[in-house]
RNA sequence: GCCCACGUAGCUCAGGGGAAAGAGCACUUGCCUCCGGAGCAAGGGGUCGCAGGUUCGAAUCCUGCCGUGGGCGCCA
């Protein structure tokens, strides 16, 4: 599986170290030779610019250097090289031999669907992801759901990757914006006009209606908002670990604490009525409040806490990734200032700003507004479209783009909506399975299968893909980008498609060893589909 | 005004130093004796926002400008 992939890298690597040092050149220091897949076929299974990056130092022309690592590199092929030649500006090309792909498919059937792509430079290492903590207020909206969907794919990429994650959700359980909810929920109940900056939209008429008389309002009001959220996270497939409360931080003392590490460090002073942190001495634009002039905390000072508290649970080597909305982008300075002043590595807290999401249905943008309360509940996309669908659409995209959710194409049960491309490829694959089944078929051990077969290029290309998974999770968990994965099922749903319009698998004229074959190449194929669709929390059906 | 992200095909978006710019949708045209046609194949469609710079090489990195969205509370 990995192993194999990391060793056919490292072996062209080194090759490539032995050729430079036949050739004489004098490496700068750490040098490490580039190596990368081609955009065309034509150039071969993988590439390396070493010539071209060296050519100024050598002082010479990078073909000429090229063609000089290529004839030692013929002399002295590595394992499962078949040709190594120079093109274009003098890019050295290796083309693999199939025994390579054999083993692609060989590993990823061994490993099946729970190891492959599976890797451990994670391990040992705690990683606590925070998303979503919408304030205990009212349902979860839409735009809550590219954060839920986000977040937990990138956990289960972590976790595909070795660390230990757990899955945290922040509850602002205290503070002005509750004291606003409970005073909502008690006006609608007697009938009376929300206060003023109060919430309203139909929630709270409903949630005011069914709430009993002789109830605490903020606990009632709190208990029945996160019920809601629990439940509506759930259709999305989405669970925390941890639901972390503020009000525990107050209540155990940990926001005096850090009041007074802070002080300690020299990190606050009091002004105008105020307590502040010096933030400004730690890289934000300015000193921001922690404990008001009425006495009240702001929304800062229990988050320091938290993240304090977070710290400490993740260990001396934990990380800590927290996914916000692009509208909490400037809030990312103030935190990493108080980090600092703590005297932790502000690199411990990373933060991924996701930008924020459109909705449209029938071409017309659907206003995402909590003022007007006219907002689209995460619970009515999920119910509309589907969890599946829903977490597609989700990660489609980079976190980096604000995106449009059209709720009438990902709701469409067709073609041209990818996640049922992507799955309809795997129940093809399951499909064909139980038809060799159904045909009586025996099925051979995989191992004494001969795959040398598999030489059409509809099945090379799905044996490459299969084997460039193992990198694309890689990559995805390092650069926290799930929508890696995403685009290698659209396209590798292509290739398998069109494996299954022009190779089939079982039928009067397919030699039986070919069947044989391709029924190994067929489970390898489906592992990987299930792997990618694993890592984005979305289901791969056996049938459709 | 300052800060962040984005600007790539008609639309929604990949690619984020390398070789001739990609996908899906939409449009045009082919393909069902046979594992599900919910599919496959072919075609048209681009000054990669604009202008400089760095580099052997820039859609990609840097600077400025323009445009879009978000932020700039003792709200969260």
């Amino acid at each position: 599986m990995a192993q194999f992939m990391a060793d056919i890298r490292s072996s062209l690597v080194n090759a490539l170290h032995d050729a430079l040092s036949s050739t004489g050149v004098d490496l700068p220091e750490g040098f490490q030779p580039g190596l990368e897949r081609p955009a065309r076929r034509t150039h071969g299974d993988w590439s390396s610019n070493a010539a071209l990056a060296l050519a100024k130092r050598v002082g010479c022309n990078p073909r000429e250097l090229a063609d000089a690592l290529a004839e030692y590199l013929r002399a002295n092929l590595p394992e499962h090289v078949d040709e190594v030649s120079v093109a274009g500006p003098g890019f050295v090309n290796f083309r693999l031999a199939p025994t390579w792909l054999h083993s692609v498919v060989t590993d990823a059937v061994a490993a099946g669907v729970d190891h492959y792509g599976r890797h451990n430079f994670g391990a040992g290492q705690t990683v606590i992801v925070e998303f979503v903590s919408a304030n205990p207020t009212g349902p979860v909206h839409a735009g809550h759901g590219r954060g839920a969907a986000y977040g937990d794919a990138l956990a289960r990429l972590l976790e595909r990757c070795g660390f230990k994650v757990y899955r945290e959700f922040y509850i602002n359980d205290r503070g002005t914006q509750m004291d606003l909810y409970a005073a909502s929920l008690a006006a609608r109940r007697d009938g009376k006009a929300v206060p003023e900056e109060g919430y309203s939209g139909q929630y709270i008429e409903d949630w005011a209606a069914e709430m009993p008389r002789d109830v605490d309002v903020r606990s009632w009001g709190q208990q029945r908002a996160l019920a809601d959220q629990r439940a509506a996270l759930a259709l999305l497939s989405v669970r925390f670990d941890n639901w972390f409360s503020e009000q525990t931080l107050l209540d155990s003392g940990a926001i005096q604490q850090t009041l007074v590490a802070l002080a300690d460090a020299g990190a606050t002073y009091r002004s105008e009525g105020a307590l502040w942190l010096r933030s400004s001495d730690y890289g934000d634009d300015k000193d921001r409040v922690l404990i008001k002039t009425d006495g009240e905390y702001t929304y800062l000072l229990p988050d320091i806490a938290y993240h304090r508290n977070k710290l400490e649970r993740a260990g001396a080597h934990g990380l800590l990734i927290n996914v916000w909305g692009a509208d909490h982008h400037g809030y990312v300075a103030r935190m990493k200032a108080a980090m600092t002043a703590l005297g932790c590595d502000p690199e411990r807290l990373e933060v991924v700003i996701t930008q924020l999401v459109r909705l449209e249905r029938d071409g017309e943008e659907v206003r995402i507004s909590k003022r007007t309360g006219d907002l689209i509940e995460l619970r009515e996309v999920v119910e509309e479209v589907g969890a599946d669908a829903a977490r597609f659409a989700y990660l489609l995209q980079s976190m980096d783009t604000s995106f449009t959710f059209d709720l009438d194409k990902v709701a469409a049960q067709v073609m041209e909506n990818p996640v049922f491309y992507v799955q309809m490829a795997h129940a093809r694959l399951c499909s064909i399975a139980a038809r060799a089944r159904a045909e009586g078929v025996v099925r051979a051990d995989w191992r004494d299968v001969d795959l040398a077969l598999l030489s059409h290029e509809r099945e090379l290309e799905m044996m490459r893909q299969i084997a460039v998974l193992a990198e694309v999770i890689v990559a995805a968990a390092n650069e926290r980008a799930p929508h890696r994965v995403t685009v290698w099922l659209r396209e590798f749903a292509s290739t398998v498609h069109g494996f299954y319009h022009d190779c089939y698998v079982v039928g009067t004229g397919i030699a039986p060893e070919l069947t044989q074959a391709r029924l190994v190449l067929v489970d390898a194929a489906r592992i990987g589909l299930a792997v990618g669709l694993e890592t984005l929390g979305v289901s791969a059906p056996e049938a459709m």
